[in-house]
RNA sequence: GGUUCCGUAGCUCAACUGGAUAGAGCAACGGCCUUCUAAGCCGUAGGUUGAAGGUUCGAGUCCUUCCGGAAUCACCA
């Protein structure tokens, strides 16, 4: 058991029998002890002093001595203000170190007996290549699901391609109006790439429309919608969702280019998933609901023929699900997919990697389903992140301030690549070694940046400056890991195997203990991260480890430790943190390097 | 205008969910390589946590008001 939670349930029995008083379990907080303080754990006695009427002096130093007594862990003690800090005794740490020291899956779970939980995540439109915003998203879903995989869930990563549309129609129409035939292979583009530039196309030649109408005298409103381009777009939508071959055929074309790009983009993030879903095969069955919907009388059909959700008692506006034409909206395919996956899955928890933009719609769309009784109602979870910034502002494809994702993987390619240069890190690496190592680091600071912010918050990011290689980065971090192997490259194989025994308690030094404290946090870490689906909790401790650790090798000699006791132990203890620093880097879906 | 979220060092972020003197990195300044990788280590400086009230033994964290910013309130997705 872990000894926190063992303190947790031993104090209110001591304080019963110490003051005869029954404490909620709840008021018992127990934390780390700061690190200007002497101590490993520490009692907050302020909630007690109220219902024991004492000093908090008196009830931690009392607390204390029978700890110490009881708890065979707990070596000392001293009370500093409110506060009872518990040291343990040196023997605790060590035998944590030799419980674990070597195993490569020390802070993950085994796999639950459970149904399994379904990520969602990525879901681009089909119209426009990735950009940095995506980015997040995919770092967070990614990130997120190797978390809960580890911590013990089945998980299940699925991304919803928003493939139909009016946006996409806008791309097609302005290939076929302008595009000559334009292809990938003719013009040696990415597909998405390719079919992005006709979307920018069709909306430059969109504006000049509205503002020539604008020019003879319309509202810039009536203007949106009379110009011809839209015109043709809308009928072209409607086209489509007729089936009609021609524009079938084309926004097949197109889609495919678009895919291909994608691939591309997925593959070079490290990203991957278990099951693509695609918009233009849920829409159908959303309708299909939402027709049932009106027939059991959940929601209301207008005498335009549109199809609405009251949902006044929610306190919400009335939400509209299917237009008049008897095309659907956005929300309407949700409520497809959601069935979708749940007939899939049968999942004990959907969470969807959106935007917080789109906080309302999942608002409306929960109350949705639990308008229509679905059972999955209250498993839907929508894992809102905060927008990604430039310091200028929003991203604004009409300024073209969007941070393309292949472009900005390259500038990070290209920036590891010179750093690593201008240091001299690449004597007697190959060719094909340089370009991985590259890659690692280049594409290993910019998930680290990314996903060391707290996901529910808004970020900036400064393609040109953002991303240090020193500090809080992931190089800094993959350095420490490169430094361990090192040392471990130059160690006897004999002295790399486990150890049963360990040196003798007196013999452990401040920066070996600190070491092993953090260690012993890591599946607390892992936990807590699942828990709040918080991949920066992960990244900021793997920082502090590394941290700590450059500090113990700073201060200590590893190898040429004269004491063969201690040199033994401080190379395990070096290779035990490069585990977990692998590991948690692994649960950011970042590479380690052996050499950089 | 309604609703929601955010505001912490010059900049980018933390703060164990109400606990000790608010911590890191970058940028600035000063030290440390003949020794296991200096993408490192040590130090200096930098704060009335947007403002004012309130609740509490204790508030960056909870409540109220105000200021500033963002998102959303689409027959876009």
């Amino acid at each position: 058991m872990h000894i926190k939670t063992k303190l947790e349930e031993i104090l209110p029995a001591v304080i019963k029998e110490l003051f005869d008083v029954d404490v909620d379990e709840k008021t018992v907080l127990i934390q780390k002890t700061r690190k200007e303080f002497e101590g490993d754990f520490t009692v907050v006695i302020f909630p007690f002093t109220k219902i024991l009427k004492k000093s908090p002096e008196d009830i931690g130093k009392k607390l204390g001595e029978v700890l110490v007594e009881k708890v065979k862990e707990v070596e000392s003690f001293n009370v500093i203000k409110g506060f009872l800090n518990l040291t343990l005794k040196a023997e605790y740490w060590l035998e944590f170190f030799v419980d674990h020291h070597s195993d490569i899956y020390f802070g993950c779970n085994e796999p639950l007996a459970e149904k399994p939980v379904v990520v969602e995540f990525s879901s681009p439109n089909t119209n426009k290549p990735l950009h940095l915003g995506h980015i997040r998203n995919n770092l967070l879903g990614d990130s997120v699901s190797r978390i809960l995989e580890a911590y013990g869930h089945n998980v299940k990563k699925v991304n919803l391609v928003n493939d139909r549309g009016i946006h996409i129609c806008k791309s097609m129409l302005a290939w076929l109006k302008w595009g000559k035939g334009a292809s990938p292979e003719s013009t040696g583009k990415k597909g998405d790439q390719l079919v992005g530039d006709f979307y920018v196309l069709f909306e430059q030649e969109y504006r000049k429309q509205i503002s020539e109408l604008v020019d003879s005298g319309k509202t810039k409103e009536q203007a949106e919608k009379d110009a011809q381009l839209i015109i043709e777009a809308r009928e072209m939508l409607k086209k489509w969702e007729n089936g009609d071959d021609e524009v079938v055929k084309v926004w097949k074309m197109m889609n495919e280019w678009v895919y291909e790009g994608f691939d591309v983009t997925y593959n070079r993030m490290g990203i991957s998933f278990d099951k693509i879903y695609h918009e233009s095969q849920t829409y159908l069955l959303g309708r299909e609901i939402v027709e049932q919907g009106v027939q059991r009388n959940v929601f209301y059909r207008k005498p335009d023929g549109g199809v609405w959700a009251d949902l006044s008692k929610e306190g919400l506006d009335d939400k509209l699900l299917l237009r008049p034409d008897g095309t659907s909206v956005y929300i309407t395919q949700d409520i497809g997919t959601a069935e979708l996956r749940y007939e899939d899955f049968d999942p004990s928890k959907m969470i969807y990697v959106v935007g917080n933009e789109q906080n309302y719609h999942f608002d409306v769309l929960k109350k949705l389903l639990k308008k229509l009784d679905k059972p999955y109602s209250d498993s839907v979870f929508h894992l809102s992140y905060g927008m990604v910034e430039l310091p200028e502002g929003k991203m604004k494809s009409r300024e073209g301030t969007v941070v393309d994702a292949d472009d900005l993987m390259d500038l990070m390619e290209k920036t590891a690549e010179e750093i690593t240069e201008e240091l001299g890190k690449t004597e007697g690496m190959t060719g094909e070694q340089k370009q991985d190592l590259y890659k690692k680091v280049g594409l290993g600071a910019l998930k680290y940046f990314i996903l060391k912010v707290d996901p529910k918050k808004n970020m900036v990011f400064n393609p040109n400056e953002s991303i240090d290689f020193n500090g809080h980065t992931a190089p800094f971090i993959l350095y420490t890991y490169a430094r361990i192997h090192s040392v471990l490259r130059k160690a006897p194989n004999d002295k790399l195997l486990p150890l049963k025994k360990t040196i003798s308690p007196e013999k452990l030094a401040v920066k070996e203990k600190e070491l092993l404290k953090l260690l012993h946090d890591y599946p607390a870490m892992v936990h807590e991260s699942a828990k709040d689906l918080n991949p920066a909790v992960i990244a900021n401790y793997v920082y502090e480890l590394a941290k700590e650790f450059n500090q113990f090798y700073h201060d200590h000699s590893i190898l040429n430790e004269p004491d063969n006791e201690i040199s033994e132990f401080r190379i395990r203890l070096a290779s035990f943190t490069g585990i977990v620093v692998r590991s948690a880097m692994g649960l950011l879906g970042i590479d380690v390097v052996d050499r950089m």
